[in-house]
DNA sequence: ATAATTTGTTACAAAACGGTAATTCACTTC
DNA sequence: GAAGTGAATTACCGTTTTGTAACAAATTAT
């Protein structure tokens, strides 16, 4: 796996590099920080990273630049970071030499599975395709996500979701039985800069309960209150 | 292990200092404490702590500021104390750069594992061990939690609890045959403002045992009756 | 630009829970 | 075996949590 790879984050925000680090951290990967083009640069030519995380806007020297001088010299995968309002400077940054962008404010899972998908891309490249693809697609008794399709079947039907509904979903089923507090699925699950009512879970979770009844009593009873704490994903067991 | 890292303990009020002082040293922590603002942030900048339980709430530099300064020098890992009625800064804190944040009134139980988990967390002893989590999933004869899905099974039935009485039956469990004082239930499992009957405590292992006991008799029969002492969770053995 | 969809907020009723107190029961001791 | 102390049980009621519906805002599509 490509699990403790190194990861260099780039961002002239400490918040955002903290908060980077600490979503990376939790996976397991190892983190190092610049918070300025020149050092990026400087630390990515000297060290080898599995990745870089690469804001593009940045006082001195932007993402851009980094981006166009490292690749003089290595071909380090990077994501580059844009601000929502940057967006039109998108392809540029793909153009520059970016494998992958991410548009700001993020939610920490999209950056995560993003991360998770260009190592996985980037060493599969290399080697031999040993890789079978981890938890792409997600199979439960009544229930089946196809992550890349966006997909939800619940007893062979297709239920169709929201994106906040499926990314709710998606989230709980990823770790089965596992309780989530309703803050805890506000910090994953919605972007960095939201900060909502609580009930706003329950709201989007009344939502997909409706819908997957609609098609399998079963598939919506997989997710369950859990009185005091929140919500789980639970796969029936006997 | 992490034990022994050196904690500053940061709010006005010196209740709550003594008290976390008290929960965390039992725990084998090395304590100091800051009575404001100020003295925290020039404690904090002089000595490197391994971990800061900050206030909000405070006259004259509140905890979000001593939190922004803190940043611009160090990353030492945080936690931001919020009372219950501020909880809409909750996530502002975490913006300032805390790490997690504990509603007041906590349970020192709360505490204790919540330091714990950030510790281990920002050690990056990137080391395979560190996530041998301790005791994820406490297994007896006929018995068995699971913590994350706060899932109680006797004799492979499940237990539906409810929050107190899970806290209760997993406090007890994770020191399976130690003896506690209907006191010391109270102080650990309930919070810290909380001082109220002892017999509540009685209910509270009444209705658990009548719930086990519908499903097991066996899983009823751990949690022992002490006569005139207290409670324990009793592993039976021959 | 306008309509349609999605998302977030708020308010409220229903349900579940928690703590207390009063009563009954069990053990111990004199 | 009667008195005293601690524990179990029961019933009660206020509080908290949750589900839901209705509305407002934001986003997306037409």
């Amino acid at each position: 796996m490509e699990q403790n790879a190194k990861i260099l984050v780039v961002d002239d925000e400490e918040r955002i590099r903290r908060l980077l680090k600490m979503y990376l951290e939790r996976e397991d990967f190892q983190i190092e920080e610049a918070e300025d083009g020149k050092e990026a640069l400087q630390k990515a030519l000297e060290d080898d990273y599995d990745l870089i995380l690469l804001d593009l806007m940045m006082p001195g020297m932007d993402g851009e630049e980094v981006c166009t001088e490292l690749r003089e010299k290595k071909s380090t995968p990077v994501i580059m970071l844009t601000a929502k309002g940057e967006e039109a400077n998108r392809v540029h940054g793909l153009e520059v030499g970016a494998d992958d962008y991410i548009v700001k404010p993020f939610s920490p899972r999209e950056v995560v599975l993003r991360v998770k998908a260009l190592l996985r891309r980037s060493s599969t490249t290399n080697f031999v395709q040993t890789q079978t693809k981890t938890s792409d697609v997600l199979v439960f008794p009544h229930l089946t996500i196809q992550k890349d399709a966006h997909r939800v079947t619940a007893d062979d039907k297709e239920v169709s979701l929201t994106p906040k509904e499926y990314e709710l979903l998606f989230f709980l089923a990823r770790s089965p039985d596992k309780v989530f507090a309703r803050e805890d699925l506000l910090k994953e699950v919605w972007n960095y800069e939201f900060f909502g009512d609580l009930r706003t879970v329950d709201t989007h979770v009344k939502r997909l309960r409706e819908k997957l009844n609609k098609v399998s009593k079963d598939a919506a009873k997989m997710i369950v209150t859990v009185w005091g704490v929140g919500y789980k994903f639970e796969v029936e067991q006997e």
